[in-house]
This record gives structure tokens, sequence and C-alpha cells, in this order.
DNA sequence: TAAATAGTGTCTTTGAGACACTATTTC
DNA sequence: GAAATAGTGTCTCAAAGACACTATTTA
């Protein structure tokens, strides 16, 4: 006991070396047949009048919560839906990774664990916390590149390093699509495979092949199964009307539905 | 101004909500062909006497560095090697995830970023810092479940949620070998596909079929290059002299490398 | 009727895996 | 010589993609 009084003596982060540790959200979602990133304007300095991922810092030790926990709830209040019930529920949430650069925040040093988030189309934000605004970005407004920087003369510049978070869930979003089921997760619980096609349109900006993606789709085991019902016609510009089919049981595409012509990128 | 110290005032963890950050590394490595993890034995409580993942606090104000390089410094004082030269330089360092459960650690809270290690043959490690042993485990003797429990009866137990970042590290790693060229940073800088054939089987806990491995090995753009020469004879026990290799300058395989009979883990 | 779209048929090419085989080395 | 191993040849089957085609719906 005497040992773990002297540790804890040593590295008490309230003695030693202030940490701050906040929740970041790359929450995705498709709109109007494209990609969407839900961003808020910072009410306060720094950055202040840029848009940042809706974030903020983890409950630590009053009302501690797990880090999945404070995504949502951060992702609640930004949104102004309640977490626990709706679309918040269906969504997909993982780990997307940490950022911990010293200086990334120029008042202290923060620690940021960035999760990413897939839903259905969810309604407007309304602007909470430290916010005066909210929206859907279209991700393809923010003139990212590879590299995670923006491209000069965007308008919408994004605080901290968050260019970087954003883009690195980008890839991760692209790469999940290819081998597991999670473009389902985009999608409303009864979808056709046309509007399936469309996610994975929208998130690789890709055309894909209809045929070819139908047939894919339907030769994977557990990807999805049907309903035995067909979509009404709304919004359609003609053709048939396509079934409708529910996420399968896979946790994993086998095989993978794979992006075409990558080989560029490969070095 | 005035709302930046409002902001910081409301917010400093010194003030609010004192959280701690550490790392913790997953380092792997072959040895006499069977996987090992560089484990630690803990000298003081919480858990002493168990086995930990090596690793420590983040220095976050003062010498103020970033994650990476903290998972390298605590690599470094845990094996005795210095960072910045040798076999530490040739490693493959990537983060994992991280972890905050609250209760985790039952000193106060704290959230441990965690990083993957892939290396090369190393020394013994000598034993540092609050740690009176350290050891390379085979991590089949960790008696580690798919669902990241220990098995009773394992004579290495693990501390605090370590039994579970090791799965997760391990699955990593057997995923990372399908669709990188990794299997490559545990060889030395010249190695022969037999050699690398070994990395696989060690890591995947599988035989694969030496003529057809080869073929692809050899396949696949960018993933070796011949050097020209042969290996040795040391320590074989008959057959042609094999040729030696170096690592491509592909950062994907292409088509990735899969794991055999992996039907039963999709649902 | 024209255009758009859902869904299927079929052919080609690529790649994974099984099996066989030769050549080279150790014991 | 026997056993082990490196490396290649070849065959089969699965799957991706290109292309064609029919059926069904909207405008």
């Amino acid at each position: 006991m005497a040992d773990e009084r002297d540790f804890l003596a040593g590295y008490d982060p309230r003695d030693y070396d202030p940490v701050a540790v906040t929740v970041d959200v790359v929450a995705l979602t498709i709109r109007d047949g494209a990609l969407h990133v839900l961003l808020v304007r910072r009410a306060h300095p720094p950055f202040a009048g840029m848009w940042a991922l809706p974030g903020g810092f983890v409950r630590g030790v009053r009302d501690a919560e797990d880090l999945p926990d404070a995504a949502v709830r951060e992702l609640a209040e930004e949104t102004g839906l309640e977490a626990g019930d709706g679309p918040l529920e269906r969504m997909h949430l993982e780990q997307l990774g940490t950022y911990g650069r010293p200086g990334r925040d120029p008042r202290m040093r923060v620690i940021s664990v960035a999760y990413l988030a897939f839903a259905p189309e969810l309604p407007e934000p309304k602007a909470g916390g430290d916010a005066d605004d909210a929206a859907w970005t279209p991700v393809t407004a923010l003139g990212l590149g590879a590299s995670g920087e923006q491209r000069p003369g965007t308008t919408r510049k994004l605080a901290f390093d968050h260019a970087r978070v954003l883009a690195d869930g980008l890839e991760r979003a692209r790469a999940k699509l290819e081998y597991t089921p999670l473009a389902t997760a985009f999608c409303p619980p009864e979808f056709t495979i046309p509007e399936l096609r469309a996610v994975y349109e929208a998130v690789w900006g890709e055309e894909l092949h209809a045929g070819n993606f139908h047939r894919k789709v339907l030769s994977v085991p557990g990807f999805v199964e049907g309903t035995g019902t067909t979509s009404d016609r709304i919004g359609r510009r003609g053709g048939p009307r396509p079934k409708l089919y529910r996420a399968g049981d896979a946790r994993l595409l086998h095989p993978a539905l794979l992006r075409p012509g990558r080989e560029e990128e490969i070095r």
C-alpha cells in the first residue's frame, strides 16, 4: 500500500502532467446521393468561426463515462437527437484513432480519441454546446487532399488537425465498405440494391456497374436477405420496381467487394 | 480572450477531471518459429507479480512527446535497447487502439493508447522501470480466447485489460499480413521466401503450401525484390539453397494474400 | 413511344489451390 | 541412398468484369 501511494504521488496528473482527453466524431451519412460529414462552427477561440468535428471533453472522474458513450453523448448534443432512440440507435460506431501531437491544441495538451460513425439519413442538426452552427457538409466541399490537408480556397476551413482526422475517417470508411457489410448502416432498415449501390458510389466516388454489383451483392453469403416485398416507385425515373432487402447476418464480406482500379495507390 | 479564459477555467484537467494517459505496446517478434510478445512483470501494485504489456505514462507538458515517440521510449526502456539505432529502427509501429473503460485501472481514470510493433528478432530484454522481469513470451502460452480473455490455468496472467489489448493486436497482425507486406518487418534485411512463409505460419498459426506460397509472393508486384544472392545453409535440413530477397516498395499487396479457410469466422 | 432502370445470361480473364514433378542439398 | 526442401508446371474451379439482353416502369 505504501508502494501504491508513492506511485500515485509520483504520477497523479493533478500534480504532475495535466493532459486533457477529448472525443471527436467523424459522423458520415448520405444525403442527395453524396457523402456528408457533420460539422459544427466554433463559437469560441481557439479557431473561433472555423468548422470542426463535433466533440468535447471526456467525463473522467465525476460521472465517468466510457469512450464510446462519450462519443454518442457529444453527437447527440450536437445533433439535438436523443441518445438511445431512433436513428442514433441503428448507427454504426467504431474507434478511428487517437491524435495527440503536442501543439495540436494551442491551449494545452489534449489527446483526442476520434470515432467514426455511419448513419442513415439524420435530421438537420441544431447547434448546441460551444457551437453556434451545425450542418451536414458534403465532403467534396472541403477540398481534402490525400495527405489530410485542405486545398487553398476551400470555404469551410477545419480547426485543429480535423482535416487529418476526417481524411483518415474517409479512408477507413472506403476500406470498410470493401470487406464488411457496413454500407447497410447508411441505409434505412429496408433498402433496395440500387440504393445500396448508391452508398458505395457516394463513399468511393466512383460509378459501379449496376448488373455486376447486383449479382455480387446477392452472391455474398449473409450480406442482404430478401423481404419478399417491392419498393414503391417514389422519386424514380423509370424501370421496374426494385425488390426490398434487409441487412443479413454477415460481419465480413467473403469474398470482399473490392474497389476497382486501385493499382496506382499501392506503392 | 475572456472567452478563452472562461473556457480554460471550466475545462483545465487540474481543476476539473483528472485523466491520465498512458501508452502500452504490443511488441511482436518471431523466435524459434513461434510468435512471441514482449511482457514485463509488475514489481508494484496494482497487479504486482502479474505480467503486463510494456508501457507507461505519456509526458504531457514537461518534455511533451508525441504518442508514437512515447511508445518507442517505453519499448526502449523495457528492452534495454537504445531508441534510434539498430533493430528498433527497422521496426514497424502503428497505433492499435485506445482503451479507456472506467475502472480498468483501480487507482484512477487512465486512458491507454496501445501501439502495435512488428520487430525482427531482438535480444533478450532487460527489466527496467517499474518491472522486475521482462521476457519474450510465446503467445500460445497465454491461453488467449477469441473474446480477449485468458483460459483458466494459464500461468502468466495479464494485468489490467491487457489480454483484450493483446488479442486485438494479434487479430490486427493477422489481418495486416493479408493485405500489406508487413511480414517483411519480422525478417532481417535479407530473407528467403521460406523464411517469409515461416512468418505467415507463425502469425496465422497455420501451415501454408510451400509451392503456391512461393509463386504467390513472387507474383505480387513490389512485395519482394531479388538480391541475386543465395542463402548460406546454416541450420537447414536439406534441399537446395534458397535465394535471398529484400522487401519491395509496395505498401499494399494486390491481390491480397488471404488466410485459408476463414468461412467460419464470418458471421 | 422513348428513356431509364432492374435484373439475368454468358463469355473471358485472372487468380487460388491441389497435385505432381525436378533439382539440390544434408545426413 | 534416403529424406528434406526449393522451386516450377499444370490443371481445375471460383470469381471479377465486360457486354448483351429482356422486362418493367415513368414521362
